[in-house]
RNA sequence: GCGAGGGUGCUGGAGUGGUCAAACAGGAUGGACUCAAAAUCCAUUAGCUUAGUGCUUACGCAGGUUCGAAUCCUGUCCCUCGCACCA
């Protein structure tokens, strides 16, 4: 018979939804089943074969979980902001608007027609402004908490998407989306977001989750946790002792202190003196000169006072609080040259200060910058507000390098806890110390090198003149080496001219710059051991440095040593194992303050600002006077402008209505950002949303989220591993800290499926040619067939690659089905096809759990090609609904014709009858079948139908059509019963005809066999 | 280089100590049906041999453990995926 199998489809995908049969809202009572796939990225061309095969296995589970009695949550939505719409607009003059919705109808439309069991009522796109308000909500609190910032760093930028890149976008020096072009570093000030901040917890909880172990590790990797020390060492630049004064000017007290005396007061003190005694150590002049009635300052009394010191083009000025708005004053009044400017805890406000007003009511002068070598300013991440907006005010106008420390205050003796402050004597005398992270730390009497990063920033600091034409030519080569040639590049490099000293051995060692360093891992340096480092052995051959053994072992020739052993040119460490040695000398470095144990991460924060149009604008805007301002919560959605000029950069730049606003704060001219968010901020928490996705006040409901929440089975590509599932889980802990959630982890459960190849077994793709496109294969075969044959192909985690033929067979298999439905008498099962039923519930249902689909397929194959010509309605209605998950429509259009009501969607999934379940009968079952096969063969082999050489040279000496006489044991007579055409004896039988005593050799399960 | 997962028949892919020449499917070959084809059904599909039981060779390669190995162990080669100079 034909079948239609369209028309079945459609019937059945309209009843769903006319009925709302996969609508679902919170029941308390009903245990909830919450399963999600990746949400797609809605692209123009449509969803293809591989879409529908990743669909169809969460269908699937979907389908099993709510038949066992779940609640099931199983929602849709789209990713709509990126790229690829922005870029269609530029290529087609299409708005990104219209495109995406385009988009999204069509994909919703191919979607439906697969069948899938989705709640469509929990809908959400991404780039409406009703979901990316909550976006921008997101990030406002996220800046509140802290966990949003402003810097200036070395980004990843990619030329053809034309904006940087997180970190996790890039993919062996290029970008994700572009395997082609490699990402420039370039320096620019972009928004971060601290995911740093959750680092352990994001891989303390790994552990717990049910993912698989690939993407675990992937993870774990990715955060990169490894705990070391971090040891100063000395760096020594010949050139660059050039100083020839300092000069630290002090805070203004308040009036308390007026009273107090040099011993008790504590404007000058804190670091100061700790400061002047480290400089005075090596040789440097110091002046802290006391200024006039600091707890009412007056600038020209201080200026009077400090005008006596001799300031030259050498001198370094370092300020603390306000001290550093009477530096920046007189720096601008007296247009003096000068080599360093500090500002410590800087302070411009009135209001807040202590000095008179008049103090800080001046005109900074910005050309100040332009006469001073180094500007830096120090503040902390705990400084007052008026503190913070006082290092906006000065950095704004004349620059400087910020350095934010932690737990510093105001960098007073109270604040710190200490009186020590090495970050700013390392600024003074050029980075004279740096801290070196090392895993090896039992190595260090073997340092002979150093490496700094060719990438560093503060590199040219460590070059001498001498050196400088080396290091550029050196930094030239390296810029030049294409992506490829980074695979298994060779470890080069160029000496600085500068040395650093062994904090231990007090040695002198030269410092390289090389290619093998990252930037921004530890410190962009290394300690280099080439005795006990393979890539410091090799760098050291080449150059020809110094190699020296500390830890005991052969001569070493072509390989660095990197096992354990006993140290040894050591000092007092000599004779310790190396593992024992690794404590005892950090211990001692900790104990001399040379260093300090770290925990240094590979993970970075996330760079979430995009230089593009198609994405939620960062909720904040650039105020003259105020900063950094954040839109406040109230005007909320920041809408993206629809009418926009597209093609040269980021449109909204040149959008003036959008870009000109006034501050919230103080009503004056600012500036909007025009930077969007990575549309990665968008998916880290969309599966939250859809709990509560038509919330016009809130994200979500707090009680819905908690119903829902946390998803416990996750559907999606493992190539997210890194990216979204690292995003998203740390949107979950933020947002509980924010107290918007319970749970600490989004997705309970992970499944990653396996890809769908063309029939070429390449990768589906249009320029490939050998996309399949489900909506074609549908009209051929019906969806129903797709669905069974992709899944019954391989492990739902494997890739697998389409067939033509294959899905003809499932086709065929499922018109079999139909054709036996149509033809079944409902009466009785027999004893056999109960027991294997049952077997194979059991069986299908722990499979289906496992994510198994290809296995439980063979079973249901077995069962219902098991299946007579007459069967209980019982038996008929379970087998129908093992299929069912896996071909929802014809299971219906079956479970009509034989139930006449409802729905099998919503069906009882089976429970196995272990009662039922015999085991020997299948053992049976195949005993006969080989008998059969064999009388089969006789029968061909002697009967007329011999066409074949072999039945020609059989047949000499066999009697045409023989009579056969088969002998068993008496115990399997019953066994063998219904093998027809036969005559069947046992052994024992006193009836029996055995003239060749055939039945003397039959063994147990072997019966004998004679012919006539 | 490191980490993870694999290598089974013509193909996809089951199988983790005997019941395995190896599920299930696809392909191929032969047969039944038919005037013929498609569809459907049946059989065969490592080799030799027998009416049948039988024998030999096989689960990347080479060894080992065992009464017995696709399955356990050791070494080795290859493939796929991920990270990539992380100190």
């Amino acid at each position: 018979m034909k079948y239609d199998f369209k028309k079945i489809e459609k019937k059945w995908q309209k009843k769903w939804e006319q009925e709302k049969v996969f609508e679902v809202e919170v029941e308390k009572r009903k245990k909830k089943y919450t399963i999600i796939e990746m949400f797609p990225y809605p692209s123009g061309e449509g969803l293809h074969m591989g879409h529908a095969l990743n669909y169809t296995i969460g269908d699937v589970f979907a389908r099993f979980k709510r038949m066992k009695g779940f609640n099931v949550f199983y929602p849709m939505g789209f990713d709509s902001f990126g790229l690829p719409a922005e870029n269609a607009a530029i290529k087609v003059k299409e708005h990104p608007k219209k495109y995406t919705q385009r988009a999204i109808n069509n994909y919703i439309k191919q979607q439906k027609a697969l069948g899938l069991s989705y709640d469509w009522s929990k809908i959400l796109s991404t780039s409406e402004p009703e979901y990316y308000k909550w976006n921008q909500f997101w990030f406002l609190k996220f800046l509140e908490k802290g966990l949003v910032y402003r810097k200036k760093s070395f980004v990843n930028w990619c030329s053809k998407c034309k904006t940087v890149l997180a970190n996790e976008q890039v993919q062996g020096g290029r970008c994700w989306r572009h395997e082609d072009t490699e990402v420039e570093i370039k320096q620019l000030e972009q928004w971060f977001i601290k995911t740093t901040a959750y680092a352990d917890e994001l891989l303390d909880c790994i552990d717990n989750l049910k993912w698989p172990d690939k993407i675990k590790t992937m993870q774990k990797n990715w955060i990169g946790k490894s705990h070391g020390i971090e040891i100063d060492f000395e760096v020594e630049n010949s050139d660059k002792t050039t100083i020839s004064n300092v000069v630290i000017v002090h805070g203004c007290p308040g009036d308390e202190e007026k009273a107090m005396n040099p011993k008790t007061r504590t404007y000058d003190k804190h670091w100061i003196p700790w400061i002047k005694n480290k400089l005075e150590k090596k040789e440097i002049k110091v002046f802290t000169p006391l200024m006039p009635e600091p707890w009412k300052a007056n600038y020209s009394q201080w200026k009077k006072e400090f005008d006596k010191l001799n300031v030259n083009g050498k001198s370094v000025l370092i300020g603390h609080s306000c001290g550093c708005a009477f530096l920046v004053r007189w720096l601008g009044e007296t247009k003096k040259k000068i080599k360093k400017l500090i500002l410590v805890a800087p302070w411009k406000i009135a209001q807040s200060g202590n000095a008179e007003e008049e103090f800080y009511n001046y005109e900074i002068d910005e050309s100040i910058k332009s006469r001073i070598d180094e500007i830096v300013i120090f503040t902390s991440n705990d400084e007052e507000e008026d503190g913070k907006k006082s290092v906006k005010i000065f950095n704004k106008l004349i620059g400087g390098e910020i350095i934010e420390l932690k737990n510093h205050g105001h960098f007073t003796l109270g604040d710190m806890g200490t009186e020590e402050f090495p970050e700013l004597l390392s600024k003074i005398v050029g980075n004279k110390s740096w801290p070196i992270f090392t895993t090896r730390p039992d190595t260090l009497f073997g340092v002979t090198f150093m490496v700094v990063s060719a990438q560093h920033p503060n590199l040219m600091e460590l070059v001498t003149d001498n050196q400088k034409k080396d290091v550029e030519k050196f930094l030239k080569k390296i810029k030049s080496v294409s992506a490829k040639e980074m695979e298994n590049l060779e470890k080069i490099g160029v000496f600085t001219g500068s040395y650093a000293i062994n904090p231990v051995t007090k040695n002198k060692v030269p410092i390289y710059s090389g290619n093998f360093v990252v930037a921004d891992y530890g410190s962009g340096m290394v300690m280099a051991v080439p005795a006990h480092d393979q890539r410091d052995f090799e760098f050291a051959k080449k150059y020809g440095i110094e190699i020296k053994q500390v830890i005991n072992c052969e001569e070493i020739n072509k390989k660095a040593h990197i096992g354990k052993g006993k140290l040894i040119n050591s000092d007092k460490f000599n004779g310790l194992d190396n593992e024992k040695a690794k404590q005892e000398i950090t211990n001692f470095l900790i104990k001399n303050k040379l260093g300090r144990k770290k925990v240094q991460y590979k993970l970075k924060d996330w760079l979430v600002s995009r230089q593009r149009y198609w994405g939620t604008p960062i909720p904040v805007v650039y105020c003259d006077k105020c900063g950094i301002v954040p839109v406040p919560e109230k005007n909320l959605p920041i809408v993206l402008p629809d009418k926009v000029k597209f093609g040269k950069g980021n449109p909204l730049e040149t959008n003036k209505a959008f870009v000109s606003v006034k501050c919230p704060i103080c009503r004056g001219n600012a500036k909007r950002e025009t930077d969007t968010m990575d549309t990665f901020f968008d998916s880290s928490w969309y599966y939250l949303r859809y709990s509560d996705n038509k919330n016009r006040n809130l994200a979500f409901d707090k009680k819905k989220v908690e119903y829902w929440l946390p998803v416990d089975q996750y559907i999606g590509g493992a190539e997210h591993a890194c990216m979204h599932l690292i995003y998203a889980r740390f949107f979950t802990k933020a947002l509980r800290d924010l107290g918007f959630l319970k749970f600490d982890e989004p997705f309970l459960k992970l499944f990653n499926q396996g890809m769908l190849h063309g029939p070429d077994g390449e990768k589906m793709s249009k320029s490939k040619g050998n996309i399949i496109n489900p909506d074609e294969v549908s009209e051929k075969y019906g969806m129903d067939s797709a669905r069974f044959f992709l899944l019954a192909l391989a492990l739902p985690d494997k890739s697998r690659d389409w067939s033509e033929e294959g899905i003809q067979g499932s086709s065929k298999f499922l018109k079999k089905i139909l054709d036996y439905f149509n033809n079944v008498k409902i009466g009785k099962s027999n004893v056999k096809i109960e027991s294997k039923l049952n077997k194979i519930i059991k069986e299908v249902t722990t499979q289906i759990e496992n994510f198994k689909y290809n296995l439980a397929i063979i079973k249901i194959r077995d069962l219902f090609n098991s299946l007579s010509s007459e069967e209980s309605k019982d038996v008929l209605e379970k087998s129908l609904k093992l299929l069912h998950p896996f071909c929802p429509h014809i299971t219906e259009e079956l479970w009509e014709k034989i139930k006449g009501k409802g729905f099998i969607s919503l069906s009882r999934w089976p429970e196995a009858d272990e009662k039922k379940i015999d085991e020997n009968l299948d053992k049976q079952e195949e005993l006969i079948k080989k008998l059969k096969s064999d009388i089969e063969k006789i029968k061909k082999l002697t009967g007329h139908h011999r066409r074949t050489p072999r039945a020609r040279n059989a047949l000499q000496g066999a009697k045409k059509n023989p009579k056969i006489y088969v002998y068993v044991l008496p115990n399997e007579l019953k066994t063998y019963q219904e093998v027809e055409e036969i005559n069947l004896y046992a052994v024992n039988d006193k009836n029996k005809y055995d003239p060749e005593n055939k039945s003397k050799k039959v063994k147990p399960n072997r019966p004998g066999i004679y012919l006539e």
